[in-house]
DNA sequence: TCCACTTAACTGACGAGTCAGTTAAGGTTA
DNA sequence: TAACCTTAACTGACTCGTCAGTTAAGTGGA
């Protein structure tokens, strides 16, 4: 049932996801889907905090524990990305309520997508603290701007990579999660002058 | 009346704004309201076509026509950001709508706002290209993702410069226009490494 | 007296959530 | 082993509020 609400919430966005819609792509009641969740709006919960576990998960492995050389930083960053990006296509249809739909959603909704993403970059931003502290980056005293941009690169590659310009769920990109990740991780470092 | 219904659009999205709200807001009735819209969609359309043509004639005005140094060119790029950004800072219903609560929108209106970015991208593109062209930047078979990344760049930050973690309407910056631009070009060409 | 514009009350569809009842599996007693 | 009970899981027709869109009856200016 919780696969094919995400599916349809990642394809019709909230608000045009109806619940006999739900129950009729699960092969069950209405009355059976009201047993099993609270409400509409519990589900897209649900689905969106289990959802964000698995995300955290998938960056906290991405640690930096030794120094290194710049390429070195690149390169790891890269496996992290790419590790991100394999993730986020096997479960298009969470990043697709996360990154898209879930901003049409009702508040409770939104907030909670907002929650993952605040999580998100938490756990990025210690990953950067940390190649600062070890020296592989420069500091600034702006770090958490810094941060931020590099979150937003992130994101942003990765929503348009996953649904291309038309925002499509279906959309199928020409590059793979590690050709996207090290062009990423690249431009992440070293930016358009390379 | 379009003043009042992109306030609406932005604060509850395109679902929760109701008719009822607008000519509240706009203070007629109903009636007229369809006297001077077809449909909640066509006034979503009108409001987001409009938007476009005045988003895409800021970025047009930063089209680069002389070769210069590297700090010319963040500079310039600054400048055009700056141009952006403090566009956008006040639009901020019309960037809401075309960044954040236009995805919850109906099919129609999902797609005049995934043309409006396609033609803010090819709009940045041909800047890009131009200074590949001059030899400013180096040049990459890779152009369209360089591009791409850049837009992403673009977009993720100034979504977050404007509505902050929690997507807020009436988030406030710390940081004025130009300061945001200024890093953001920083990173565009230099990336982490400064 | 026509036309641009406005109004308030109305309609009808739609969709979230409810509820009285069904089914099937498992336990208990004699 | 059959009669009886319990309960988790499920059904689908129903209710009821909400909201986009309509309509018929004005108003005021040229």
């Amino acid at each position: 049932m919780m696969g094919a609400a995400l599916d349809l919430f990642a394809r019709k966005g909230y608000h045009g996801t109806k619940i006999s819609d739900v129950v009729k792509a699960a092969g069950v009641s209405q009355g059976t889907f009201y047993w099993h969740f609270q409400s509409k709006e519990q589900l897209a919960l649900e689905l969106i905090e289990g959802g964000k576990e698995k995300l955290i998960q998938v960056i906290g492995q991405g640690y930096r524990k030794h120094a290194g050389t710049v390429d070195d930083m690149v390169s790891s960053s890269a496996r992290l990305l790419t590790d991100l990006f394999a993730f986020a296509d096997r479960n298009r249809n969470l990043m697709a309520l996360l990154l898209m739909k879930g901003q049409g959603a009702d508040p409770p909704v939104r907030e909670a997508v907002s929650q993952t993403w605040i999580a998100f970059e938490e756990a990025f931003k210690s990953n950067i603290q940390r190649a600062i502290e070890l020296g592989m980056l420069p500091g600034t005293n702006d770090l958490s701007l810094r941060a931020n941009i590099l979150v937003c690169l992130i994101t942003g590659v990765l929503s348009k990579w996953l649904f291309g310009p038309m925002h499509d769920v279906d959309f199928q990109s020409t590059y793979s999660p590690s050709e996207i990740a090290e062009e990423t991780a690249k431009f992440e470092f070293r930016g358009l002058l390379g």
